[in-house]
DNA sequence: ATTAGAGGTGAACAAACGAGCACTATATAT
DNA sequence: ATATATAGTGCTCGTTTGTTCACCTCTAAT
């Protein structure tokens, strides 16, 4: 839990929440002091100091306005859902970032309670059966938590040669090896490859029946 | 429908709308400016009056940073996870209904726009191996939507012997079947088994890497 | 009696901001 | 040829805004 607000920083955290909700921009400090009969903007911005020690705002620099409430986070928090909002990825566009707009698909809802990811997550449709023995088939969705680094075993989104691929990830003797889950398909060294870069790793899959 | 953008206001008003997003507050004219190569805020500001106009923007005077879209809810609503909490079963007790107290392990949230279930639906732990051909693994988690009867190739949860077990439903020649879908487990005729009770339908199935 | 914390005043200031103007460029349609 | 709409420049101006200063009041704990 945050630390306690004294009556009044809980009334003004109260007020810029429901300004923001109205007006869809947070208030300036003249604008709180008047909500509050506070002559003095130094008054109104100890308050807002207050606050954003505590946890509850986030000020970016000084510019105007330029106050953010912490919460649209928490407020899922309180009613017990731990959900993030992730980006889920359709195909993979060669030569563009995987998070380009032109890959993004939907959205999709995930409990990070279970999945143990941050918000900066993605979601990604598999295609292909290479993994056909970890249990994951073509359709599935996997939950990637984006990172350049992958532990030995772990399975992990991969760019190889301009194409993205799902890859158990192996460490042998001082190589790397991507390991597909199906016996159908070789074992690739990329060792000393270029072309090969770790975009993340897989913390989870989802599968849709209809 | 509003009226039409030019693909320049369009842009703008999608980078707008991502700031809002990002930093819980509007850009300034000159933010917007430093972002789409305008060097003067003239230039800026004659396209937030055109999407003013346009009905896309809504602009209360001259304040800083006083712009704010005119379809908060709108937007909200399709960015909006819709998202049920169900619960998740553990083990399946013989002899106690499937989602008694003594049953349930915790909560999961659900995206029941990616899963078309109800919000009376449950999660149930995978134990065993006997659907490992169709990538449903030990310890995966699958959604269940509670039902009494299933069509012919869906995989449902049954009772049967007391004892809860998944398995895809076969009918086949007015017969009923649960296949298992794994070579070294024999298909079970269900037909006129008294103690065989089908308790929903999978509808999708949850993984997770730790 | 004194210290510490929360809350507030009033003024002064620099930086940031929106508004406005005259002018230019480039299309497209008349 | 000539409007018309969109898009942008460079500049000035006046206002808004956040910051900071020294100083005041009240309450609660030491």
């Amino acid at each position: 839990m945050k630390k306690e607000l004294t009556d009044r920083q809980k009334s003004i955290y109260e007020f810029i929440e429901n300004f923001v909700q109205i007006h869809g921009y947070p208030p300036t400090l003249r604008e709180i002091g008047k909500e509050f009969e506070i002559a003095s903007t130094f008054g109104v911005k100890r308050h807002i100091d207050a606050l954003v020690k505590k946890g509850y705002l986030i000020v970016e620099g000084s510019a105007s306005r330029a106050i953010s409430l912490v919460d649209p986070a928490e407020k899922a928090e309180e009613e017990n859902l731990n959900v993030y909002s992730i980006p889920l990825v359709g195909r993979v566009a060669a030569g563009f970032p995987i998070l380009a707009e032109q890959n993004i698909e939907g959205k999709l809802a995930i409990d990070h309670n279970l999945f143990s990811v941050k918000p900066d997550a993605f979601a990604l449709k598999v295609r292909g059966d290479s993994m056909i023995n970890a249990g994951i088939v073509e359709g599935d969705v996997v939950i990637v938590s984006p990172q350049t680094n992958a532990r030995n075993g772990e399975i992990i989104v991969a760019m190889l040669a301009d194409e993205a691929t799902l890859k158990r990830f192996i460490v042998k003797g001082g190589d790397y090896y991507l390991m597909p889950e199906n016996d159908n398909y070789p074992l690739i060294s990329v060792k000393n490859r270029e072309d090969f870069t770790i975009i993340g790793v897989v913390k989870g899959v989802y599968r849709f029946y209809n």
